[in-house]
DNA sequence: CTAGCCTTGAAA
DNA sequence: TTTCAAGGCTAG
């Protein structure tokens, strides 16, 4: 953490940031220009390389084709603002108009996502994962307002109005693709916007979710979410009534049971009814649809309906609209992921769900599970034009959620199901070896007194103890035992103070106006005067709100920890490059963790790394207060002294 | 851009 | 060796 970009950021970290978010690695020609350019304009243009404002950029383009950049340009000096708009942190009106004096105009572009008021729970997750996902992906077009009252939901209701009078209401299409269950695949993400009256059919945004959960979950291989925003409060918070239905696999297990062969597998294909080629991309279509599919994934596209996502989609006129074709497309349970981002060809997918192998386990699975079909007021369908021809089911328009796809329980049961990647439990087994129920008798009194002449020295030495405690873990972690010792030490004498701010903040999260030492030792205001720390007192208690807000749990916690433990900035490193990949494999475990909570969603991951920043700002204070003390007793905090001076840490053990 | 046919190659 | 689900090619 001693090499920080303007933004505060160490420049390795934001790199892996923008990498892991974008997933489009740069080829050889493009790395060779960007090494041209100054560092900071290289990580703009790389974190500008990003599939959404490529999209708005082209869309931009299409109704503004006098207009010059936009969103791609990127001669901005504010790395950070940037970031935080792309990382989904609060963007205010400034970070917009930082980016784009010209964003006063486009305001009758916006998109509408107006969720509801939360009365309990179960509603807060589905708001916050509405808000999150629609401040992710949509931020440079969508004005998100969670509102309590209806009053307010009027305004935005009325205003919706005024800026969209002859052009309906936006409608929203996300289709997202969570890369949990084939890293390699990297994520993807397709917006399409298209028109649809939240005033005069009472629904506003549908957002669909293509997702893979967890590679263990039996009927991961095919989840897709439609969730539906309604302007109307009191069906807002109708959020237990969630329709839950299947989609493709479901109507195939009943009816094709486990005969997976193509002459038993008479139905047509459930897009458009052409007859059934073969199992493409996760479901049994037409040659057609499986090509549609390849086009529009493999080059990115993007369509907008021009009747309101409504169209009928059969072998007649499925060219006319290919928006409601891709859409239903997903819904009926097509798999983004089994597309391949290498283009390699042949060979059986490996893709959960694609294979033979994959079909009969989920087959089996929806068999076993025979659930019924969980039905709301049919009374209006009118415009959902996506639904199953197999089945025969609907979805009720009036809902928030109906999720496709998944078995019992509740919508937000499955949204707080997490996918812990192996790495971060291999990182987690770690943390017994940082418990503080071992400290030594003369240390044990439980609490700090008020006027304790010694102390810092107190502190001092708590400090030391965690420090060795420190270098432990590190040590005992697979991925910094693998490097060079030389890179080690270099590593953790850059890094010890940041790892020891953290530890104690995110030991805080629980403790109010405390900021915690050891074991129950804490510090509050008072002996922060004491000790004359008031500031960095208070820059740690800022901190703990962040992790607090943001609810860290333990897994991020333990990756953040790594990340700033093998953090490549380090000047004189023998295994950068080495240390690069670590901290991008990290970083991408964290992600998938992070966003597998959907509730949570994949802003959380980047103003986690977002606070790394102020981490490291900490950390030097914090270095600075150390120092300071040391003199009055250096002998005793021998490890502490080393670390302060620089000097290499022998005992690394 | 569509859609039918062809080629490929890992898994069964 | 066979199968089959990927990607590729190309006439329309």
């Amino acid at each position: 953490m001693s090499l920080l970009s303007d933004s505060g950021i160490s420049p390795a970290l934001l790199q892996v940031i923008s990498q892991t978010l974008s997933k489009a690695p740069l080829n050889k020609e493009q790395m060779e220009n960007s090494n041209q350019l100054p560092r900071s304009q290289k990580l703009v243009s790389r974190i500008m390389k990003q599939p959404i404002s490529l999209l708005s950029q082209q869309k931009m383009k299409q109704e503004h084709p006098d207009r010059q950049g936009g969103h791609g340009r990127s001669t901005l000096n504010n790395v950070k603002s940037l970031l935080k708009m792309k990382l989904g942190t609060h963007s205010s009106t400034e970070d917009m108009e930082d980016l784009d004096g010209s964003r006063e105009d486009d305001r009758e572009e916006y998109v509408n996502i107006v969720t509801g008021s939360a009365k309990d729970s179960a509603d807060a997750n589905v708001v916050d994962m509405l808000t999150a996902i629609a401040t992710q992906h949509l931020k440079d077009s969508a004005r998100i307002v969670t509102s309590a009252s209806q009053s307010a939901l009027q305004s935005v209701a009325s205003s919706s109005a005024s800026t969209s009078c002859n052009t309906s209401s936006p409608q929203v299409i996300i289709c997202y693709q969570d890369s949990s269950t084939n890293p390699e695949l990297g994520r993807k993400v397709y917006v399409s916007q298209d028109a649809s009256s939240i005033l005069e059919h009472g629904d506003g945004s549908q957002i669909l979710f293509h997702t893979a959960l967890s590679s263990d979950d039996e009927a991961s291989g095919n989840m897709t979410r439609v969730i539906r925003v309604s302007t109307d409060e009191d069906e807002m918070t109708d959020v237990q009534q969630v329709e839950v239905q299947s989609s493709a696999s479901d109507s195939m297990s009943v009816s094709t049971g486990n005969h997976l062969s193509l002459q038993d597998h008479n139905e047509p294909c459930p897009i458009c009814g052409d007859v059934v080629s073969g199992y493409h991309y996760g479901i049994f279509t037409c040659e057609s649809c499986k090509g549609f599919f390849k086009r529009t994934v493999q080059n990115k596209k993007t369509f907008v309906c021009h009747r309101c996502g409504e169209c009928e989609i059969n072998i007649e006129n499925r060219k006319r609209c290919p928006a409601c074709r891709f859409a239903k497309c997903l819904v009926m349970g097509m798999k983004l992921g089994a597309i391949r981002t290498d283009r390699t060809r042949g060979g059986r997918s490996s893709y959960d769900g694609c294979s033979s192998h994959g079909r009969t386990k989920a087959l089996i699975a929806e068999k076993k599970r025979q659930r019924p079909v969980r039905r709301t007021s049919e009374s209006s369908m009118s415009n959902m034009s996506v639904l199953s021809p197999t089945s025969g089911a609907s979805y009720g328009s009036s809902q928030l959620v109906a999720i496709l796809n998944k078995g019992e329980g509740t919508a937000t049961q499955e949204l707080g199901k997490a996918f812990v990647p192996q790495v971060l439990t291999d990182v987690m087994n770690l943390e017994s070896l940082m418990c503080e129920e071992d400290l030594p008798p003369e240390l044990m009194d439980e609490k700090f007194s008020e006027d304790d002449p010694n102390l810092f020295l107190t502190v001092l030495q708590l400090t030391e103890l965690k420090l060795y405690k420190i270098v432990r873990w590190a040590r005992n972690l697979p991925q910094f035992a693998s490097i060079a010792t030389d890179d080690q030490i270099l590593l953790l004498q850059n890094c010890w103070c940041d790892l020891l701010a953290l530890n104690s903040c995110w030991r805080s999260v629980h403790r109010h106006d405390e900021i915690h030492i050891y074991n129950s030792k804490v510090i509050d205001e008072k002996k922060a005067k004491y000790l004359g720390i008031v500031d960095l007192f208070m820059k740690l208690i800022e901190l703990v709100d962040h992790l607090r807000r943001l609810v860290i749990d333990q897994y991020e916690y333990v990756a953040l920890k790594v990340l700033i433990l093998i953090g490549p900035d380090v000047r004189g490193l023998r295994e950068q490059k080495k240390l690069e990949e670590l901290q991008e494999k990290i970083c991408e475990a964290l992600q998938i963790y992070t966003s597998s909570h959907y509730v949570q969603s994949p802003n959380k991951f980047g103003e986690m790394l977002l606070r790394l920043s102020e981490l490291s700002r900490i950390s030097l204070m914090l270095k600075d207060h150390l120092k300071s003390w040391m003199p009055s007793n250096s002998q005793t905090c021998g490890l502490l002294f080393e670390l302060l001076k620089g000097e290499n840490v022998k005992d690394l053990g």
